[in-house]
DNA sequence: GTCATCTACCAG
DNA sequence: CATCGCTGGTAGATGAC
């Protein structure tokens, strides 16, 4: 076969961050934002380097001095809790490795066979061995963790125990009749294996078979290659393959954990929403930044021959999807998404190369360094490979914009050797399609006034949110084919076809009117796992150990971000009737029927054994012949934050918080959508920052807590002094609360009883859906005894006394978390933390009893220093201030808030400026210093402080 | 009218 | 050998109240 599969070397596998971090700190400039760094370091600990230098602090052992390790592919551990791991514990950490590092230690929890034979000479170890060693406190001997078994199976030991733990009680007979153990599946090919498999057939499986509906048979017969059932849901593993090789996976995850990251490095700006809701009405300047072809690109990035080849990212030879393909393949019709087969008929000399979502992953972090280093008022991550920059207050003009892109292009293709494009426009979507037009490596701008005209000659399906299925509606409905046709449909057409919302986005983005503004990220409001791909079952026990692996897998990540969930969706894809056995795609799922049903919880829940005995109930009442199911997904909704000192406050009491307006989605606000003018005032009124601030209020489950969910009695039991404190704190937060109209229910400002409390804990465990309960005709077995009826009822009761408000209904209240603790005296915390029997362990932990940091702006930290260096400034900048001197220095003082917590520091160099500009008046220094307070402003109120007065 | 729940669709 | 069709979000439809 003339296929060509070149393997993407790593001829620099030293491009990493600590190469990145070091330049940012040697050049401190006035005009630096290497400053940036500094920040990500302390706030993330997520570069190496700041790990190294905190672990002098809080290094908890040296059992790994002297090894280095890297970390590859999908882990368990996450890969930045292991590195976190290894360094504090005295160990060298490898970013980026390739065939010749050398290296003590490589950390992997599964290996393809291509990958174990790679790393066949280092010594592979499972994540487990790093978490034993540290638990022991010593170094464990390795070869009890090795990945690589020196024999040909590999299997059992590399994988994960929490997917094996909890053997199924169901299951027994069936698996293991039909389960043939990994071990001996390697090792014995199918010769064996057919021996098995006969003998098992002739004892207990013809009874079982015979019961088997057509397509479970199917199934059973397919799973007898072992090739086959290694790729499937039979493979115990399959979990850890599976997400270890998934694009799609990959894109998701990536992107989740990039908005986390730059949400974090970018809120310590504190230029937030105030900035960007005062320029609301000014002309915007956006910038969209994507990387060509991101996945071939990166590669090829290093073999100058491959370039001018067409090229694809594939993982198969036939019905494998091309995940990204070169400009090179593209002129031969070649598309993402396309079947390599079919792409090989377009141009037979195809070159397809696999996937390196390490690759991807140190290209991306190159990437989103230079744009964090590049002055912007937001940076918004799309994905992996694609940013936008809100550049409003950093530019004059379009132009303005060209430079800096072109520096971003520059910059970027110094460090990564692959190009990104750059579309700018005033609105998001005008500068989505000024990428389209900029792509491939180049830059382009659209004008507002050229933007209608442009856009008429675009297919439909290249506008945000209409996608293959709006796009033939279009078609049928109204013979639409261009965004000129569209712009030609009446707006009340347009509502009447396609809902109020979707048919007003779709009049205003025809006419290259966008809405949507770029804002700080909400948190994450859902967390999901999806397998939709080789899910084969015969028996229900299949399809239940399955289940039992993925719910696992999805607590796995709600722990990952401290959550509990009140509703639990499962969604199963069946396979309707008259649809074959197998589809095109190898394993994949066909065209399928989708169900969807949800649990609610009346106690936000993590319990494994919880939720699975509700799932088993819900996924059978599916009644889905087990044989018919082609993917399982669960999705945890309505999260809400764990909390660990439970004693010190009553968390859950169900509170009336007013809640702030969310305004952003995918097609803009409602209210901003009807009609532009008409709206006008309203959204301005909602985004008037005086407004916004004196009702801010926590408006979603991370953020910080009510005061009122204080209980009294708890608060009694504190100390004095400590009472003191936090009813000043609470008076704080309540005058806050008190100047909006309050919707308090008088019951909710009473406090639970918690026995009652408690025997809702209880209860929820027996609460029932009432789907169930309607449904229960698909489970004969199961009938509803008369008192759990009974109990439910009363349950149900309480829960609308707890909560009476309907609007209540809808959310999940915040949690407390330690912050109020935090901003409370050192010797409070302690006796509060005393009382409550927490170890100095968890103190540390939670709380940073470390000194505050003192921050230094230009190597000055003292008052006096810094009124020098602003007086210098001053004198320097008689006709106003460089902008970004101005934001670098409000900057300043936002951690001077946040992190040094020296609000009179903030506030006496705030004013220090006041007096330098009260002579002269300038208006330029002028407009510049109420940008400084108003990022002081907003780093009180992240900090929860009541804002300093400043005039 | 308001809500919860399920369904459909989209992006990358 | 193949192959890795995820995940988080918004909006619409529907039916209970």
């Amino acid at each position: 076969m003339a296929l060509q599969r070149k393997k993407r070397d790593h001829p620099n596998g030293k491009a990493d961050f600590n190469e990145l971090e070091d330049d940012a700190y040697e050049s401190v400039g006035f005009h630096d934002y290497g400053d940036y760094f500094e920040r990500k370091k302390r706030k993330l600990q997520n570069q190496n380097a700041a790990l190294y230098r905190d672990t002098e602090e809080s290094s908890t052992s040296n059992i790994f001095k002297g090894l280095s390790m890297a970390i590859n592919g999908y882990t368990n551990p996450s890969y930045s809790e292991l590195r976190t791991m290894i360094i504090q514990n005295g160990g060298t950490f490898v970013q980026y490795v390739d065939k010749k590092t050398s290296l003590s230690f490589l950390i992997c929890s599964f290996l393809t066979p291509s990958k174990a034979n790679q790393w066949k000479h280092h010594k592979v170890v499972t994540p487990q061995w790093i978490v034993d060693c540290i638990n022991k406190k010593k170094l464990l001997p390795w070869t009890n963790y090795r990945a690589i078994q020196p024999v040909a199976s590999q299997s059992l030991l590399s994988f994960p125990e929490t997917y094996r733990e909890r053997d199924s009680q169901l299951s027994k007979q069936h698996h293991e009749s039909l389960k043939v153990d990994s071990q001996v599946e390697d090792a014995l090919p199918s010769y064996n294996e057919e021996q098995t498999e006969m003998k098992e057939r002739s004892e207990n499986l013809p009874d079982s078979l015979k019961s088997l509906s057509n397509s479970a048979r199917h199934n059973y017969l397919l799973l007898k290659n072992p090739n086959i059932r290694k790729s499937t849901t039979q493979n115990p593993e399959f979990l850890q393959k599976f997400f270890n090789s998934s694009r799609l996976h990959h894109l998701s995850t990536w992107k989740t954990a990039l908005k986390e990251e730059i949400q974090i490095m970018t809120a310590s700006t504190g230029l937030t929403s105030s900035r960007n809701l005062k320029s609301i009405n000014e002309k915007h300047f956006i910038m969209h930044v994507d990387f060509d072809c991101f996945f071939a690109a990166v590669s090829t990035r290093n073999t100058g021959d491959l370039q001018l080849k067409p090229v694809a990212v594939a993982h198969g030879i036939k019905n494998s999807e091309i995940a990204s393909c070169n400009y090179e393949a593209r002129k031969y019709g070649i598309k993402n998404g396309m079947f390599v087969s079919t792409a090989k008929s377009l141009c037979p000399s195809l070159v397809l190369v696999d996937y390196d979502f390490d690759a991807y992953e140190a290209v991306s972090r190159e990437f989103y360094s230079v744009l964090v280093d590049t002055p912007n008022d937001y940076l918004k991550v799309i994905s992996i490979d694609e940013a936008l920059l809100d550049l409003t207050n950093h530019v004059q003009c379009f132009e303005d914009c060209v430079n800096i892109a072109e520096s971003i292009r520059t910059r970027v293709r110094m460090k990564t050797n692959c190009d990104v494009s750059v579309g700018i426009g005033s609105n998001v979507l005008l500068a989505r399609l000024a990428l389209r037009k900029a792509k491939p490596h180049n830059v382009f701008y659209i004008k507002d006034e050229d933007a209608s005209v442009y856009m008429q000659s675009l297919p439909v399906q290249d506008l945000p949110g209409v996608g293959p299925s709006q796009s033939s509606k279009l078609f049928e409905l109204f013979n639409v084919k261009f965004v000129g046709d569209l712009q030609r449909l009446n707006k009340n057409v347009l509502q009447k076809s396609f809902g109020t919302n979707y048919g007003l986005h779709l009049y205003n983005i025809s006419r290259g009117i966008d809405t949507d503004v770029i804002t700080n990220e909400t948190p994450r409001r859902s967390i999901s796992v999806d397998v939709n791909w080789g899910v084969r079952f015969v028996f229900l026990e299949d399809a239940m150990d399955f289940l039992k692996r993925l719910l696992q897998e999805l607590l796995n990540r709600m722990s990952k971000c401290d959550v509990s969930l009140h509703q639990l969706q499962l969604r199963v894809l069946k396979r309707p009737e008259n649809v074959s056995f197998d589809p095109v795609k190898y394993l994949g799922a066909g065209e399928v029927t989708p169900l969807t049903r949800s649990i609610m919880f009346t106690s936000a829940t993590k319990s494994f054994d919880i939720l699975y005995k509700r799932l088993t109930n819900l996924f059978i009442s599916l009644d889905v012949d087990p044989g018919d199911v082609r993917g399982i997904g669960l999705q945890a909704s309505k999260i809400v934050k764990d909390t660990k000192n439970e004693k010190l406050f009553n968390f859950n009491a169900p509170i009336k918080t007013p809640q702030k307006k969310i305004v952003s989605g995918q097609f803009g606000s409602p209210n901003r959508l009807h009609s532009q003018a008409q709206e006008f005032d309203k959204s301005n009124e909602d985004n008037d920052p005086s407004l916004a601030r004196d009702t801010f209020i926590p408006s979603t489950p991370y953020d910080l807590p009510s005061s009122s969910q204080i209980s009294p009695g708890v608060l009694a039991q504190l100390p004095q002094s400590m009472q003191g404190s936090i009813k000043r704190q609470l008076d704080v937060q309540n005058k806050r609360i008190d100047e909006i109209p309050s919707q308090l229910d008088p019951l909710f400002l009473k406090e639970l009883p918690t026995p009652i409390r408690n025997e809702v804990k209880e209860d929820h465990e027996i609460t029932i859906n009432k789907r169930l309960k309607l449904k229960s005709h698909a489970l004969p077995n199961v009938k509803v005894p008369e008192d759990t009826v009974k109990k439910i009822q009363q349950q149900d009761a309480f829960e609308r006394m707890l909560r009476p408000n309907k609007k209540e209904k809808k959310q999940y209240l915040p949690q407390v978390d330690l912050q109020v603790l935090e901003e409370l005296p050192k010797e409070i915390q302690e006796s509060v933390l005393e009382e409550n029997r927490l170890s100095r362990y968890d103190l540390a932990r939670e709380v940073k009893m470390k000194p505050n940091p003192v921050i230094s702006f230009q190597q000055k930290q003292s008052i006096d220093d810094l009124r020098e260096l602003l007086a210098k400034w001053y004198q320097k900048s008689p006709r106003g201030p460089n902008s970004h001197d101005v934001d670098y220095f409000s900057r300043y003082l936002g951690r001077v808030i946040r992190e040094e917590r020296n609000l009179l520091k903030a506030q006496a160099l705030v004013r220090w400026l006041q007096q330098l500009n009260r002579k002269d008046k300038t208006a330029a220094w002028q407009t510049a210093i109420e940008k400084t307070i108003e990022a002081v402003q907003e780093a009180c109120l992240v900090r929860n402080t009541p804002p300093l007065v400043l005039l």
